[in-house]
DNA sequence: AAAGAAGTTGACCAAACAGTCAATTTCTTC
DNA sequence: GAAGAAATTGACTGTTTGGTCAACTTCTTT
């Protein structure tokens, strides 16, 4: 038999660990269903089903379908904040720009249903996340703003306004994820595959570092990355 | 007495004169509600309220919720075409794609509704607008392409791709009405003014323009378009 | 002004909904 | 392995939902 010590660590290492194994299994299927219809169009049956659990197990870990809900939207902020971390004075800011592209786009590709939650929840008025909105991610915009700021004042980069700049910068990141039907139908492909994000990101690189007075490293010139059906 | 052919033209005139006025005041209004809150999250109930009327009078002209939503969609597709239209190979490049840009904005600030309901529909895999996405949309897309091709051909732009050009262009001047909460929040301001939009209007031109190595004629330049409060 | 067509509406209904609960099983601890 | 805690689940419930309908009013035509 282990010490006392030793036995209480495990417990506590132990304890809950079913219930955070499922929470977390439920949290991320959930994602993916209300990406699909919305908060009001997904039913507690429908989140049971995704889940594979009777729709009771869900009360017993979220109470209602609003906490669930929650617990997904929260699971999603912390990687829109962590995105902007590339925005520091010291780096160059073509370099630092085109990091925070590059990580946005790749969440596009990587998290899809997430995006999808979220804009879903801002387009509607956002019920859930405005005082997110107003403290956390306006305290982080206006930080970033500053280091924009201090490169326009050093003349590293165009008279641009940094704010509008981040806004242009979501809206044509996020579009990849949220707007991805509206893209297959458009290039007549069944999913966006690395081509399509590879031409993206190319495009949404050019449009901000060019429209920010900055260099870019274009090396492959004649890629147009239409997908081939 | 006027004469029968008289009478006869007068009468189609008037024919469904209420059905008519009843029908589009309906859709107004439904369009900002469903806007709201969605398909699913609109109940009809709320769109009665929405018109001012009983909920089985909505019924009698529309039917159902759906073939309702559907024709709000359809009172908004020919808008997001039409913006197209300024898009020539006579025109200047720089003219031209500012012209559409300004097009947008401008549906944006002053339909924002029509353009959540179009959102959230896209956003949700476009059941009611598969058709829509993957014959006209497409099909214009296509014929503006070739327009942007011509002038890269004729070296009146640097070489950007076309389509995810649009993309670009479609995701920046909608963020403005999509996204308007995250906007106000991050501004600090009650709701988004001519102050605004002017600032994030040239800020989508720099991009755009910039981007396809074309000049701006930017001549406003301590302009930064902040909100007051 | 008669008569039919078009429009209006309160009361109603079956289905779907989020949420509850008590009975049961599985896990953890000693 | 006993006993309690945690987790699981089928059956149930009150409410809300989209949609119906028959009675009624207003409009249009002759």
């Amino acid at each position: 038999m282990p010490g006392k010590q030793a036995a209480s660590a495990e417990e506590t290492a132990n304890a809950g660990r079913i219930r955070r194994g499922q929470v977390l299994h439920i949290v991320e299927s959930a994602e993916r269903a209300f990406a699909e219809a919305g908060f009001a169009g997904t039913t507690m049956t429908r989140l049971a089903e995704a889940a594979g659990l009777p729709k009771a197990n869900l009360h017993y870990y979220f109470g209602t379908k609003e906490k669930l809900y929650r617990a997904v939207l929260e699971n999603i902020l912390t990687l829109w904040l962590d995105d902007m971390a590339p925005i520091v004075p010291e780096r160059a800011p073509a370099e630092a720009l085109g990091a925070y592209i590059r990580a946005k786009m790749g969440h596009s590709r990587a998290r899809p249903h997430a995006s999808k939650v979220f804009a879903n929840e801002i387009l509607h008025g956002a019920p859930h996340l405005r005082g997110f909105l107003t403290h956390e991610l306006r305290r982080r915009v206006a930080e970033k703003t500053r280091v924009i700021e201090h490169w326009i004042a050093g003349g590293r980069m165009a008279q641009v306004d940094p704010v509008h700049l981040f806004f242009a910068i979501w809206a044509m990141t996020q579009t990849y994820a949220d707007f991805d039907v509206q893209m297959r139908a458009v290039l007549g492909c069944a999913a966006l595959g690395t081509a399509e994000y590879d031409a993206g990101e190319q495009t949404v690189l050019r449009l901000v570092l060019h429209g920010c007075g900055l260099e870019t490293n274009d090396t492959n010139e004649g890629e147009q990355g239409r997908c081939r059906s």
